[in-house]
DNA sequence: GCCAACGTTGGC
DNA sequence: GCCAACGTTGGC
């Protein structure tokens, strides 16, 4: 899942109350669709900074609800008023991400489009611009390998969050 | 349903 | 700040 860090960053969400945060303002559908559609309580989240300095993987979160209405569609003063959406059908969906853990090392973009491991990965196809992508297991190991995290170490931290959900 | 115009994303 | 590559809008 991909933010920027001026205006929502891993360290905000740190910070964030019971480091959870709800994943409001996505207004793209396919994003939206990887929400509603396929995301479970518990997944893993890599987050992803974009537009700043060193874009790339700075951590990990998890899923830590099930989808559900993007509250920020109804609000009339807010920038993801979206005045189209019917409260009995609502058209955004988000879900609840919970901190994880930092990544010791920041895997950057450029580091992943060099890894040959990871040429499949959406992220590094042309154009891609979606701000919500599945990344599957072998894609991942890689990247908290690169993180310099093994993968014990990843799901010690995982089984602990998980049961505070 | 087509597509031009416009807005957004996001790396560089 | 630039701009390529998308996605969305809305007239027709």
């Amino acid at each position: 899942m991909k933010s920027e860090p001026e205006s929502f960053s891993f360290d905000d969400l740190k910070k964030a109350q019971n480091q959870t945060t709800p994943w409001d303002g996505v207004r793209n559908y396919q994003a939206r669709n990887f929400m509603k559609n396929d995301m479970q309580i518990g997944d893993m989240v890599l987050f992803y900074h974009s537009n700043c300095k060193v874009p790339g993987g700075i951590g990990l979160a998890l899923v830590a609800s099930k989808p559900y209405p993007d509250f920020t569609q109804f609000d009339k003063i807010s920038k993801y008023f979206d005045p189209k959406s019917d409260k009995d059908n609502p058209r955004w969906y988000l879900v609840d991400v919970k901190y994880l853990m930092d990544f010791p090392e920041i895997v950057s973009l450029s580091s992943i489009k060099t890894n040959e491991n990871l040429n499949g990965m959406l992220l590094v196809k042309k154009g891609m611009r979606l701000s919500i992508q599945p990344v599957n297991r072998e894609e991942f190991e890689e990247i908290i390998r690169m993180a310099g995290l093994n993968l014990n170490q990843v799901m010690k931290r995982y089984d602990e969050v998980k049961k505070s959900i």
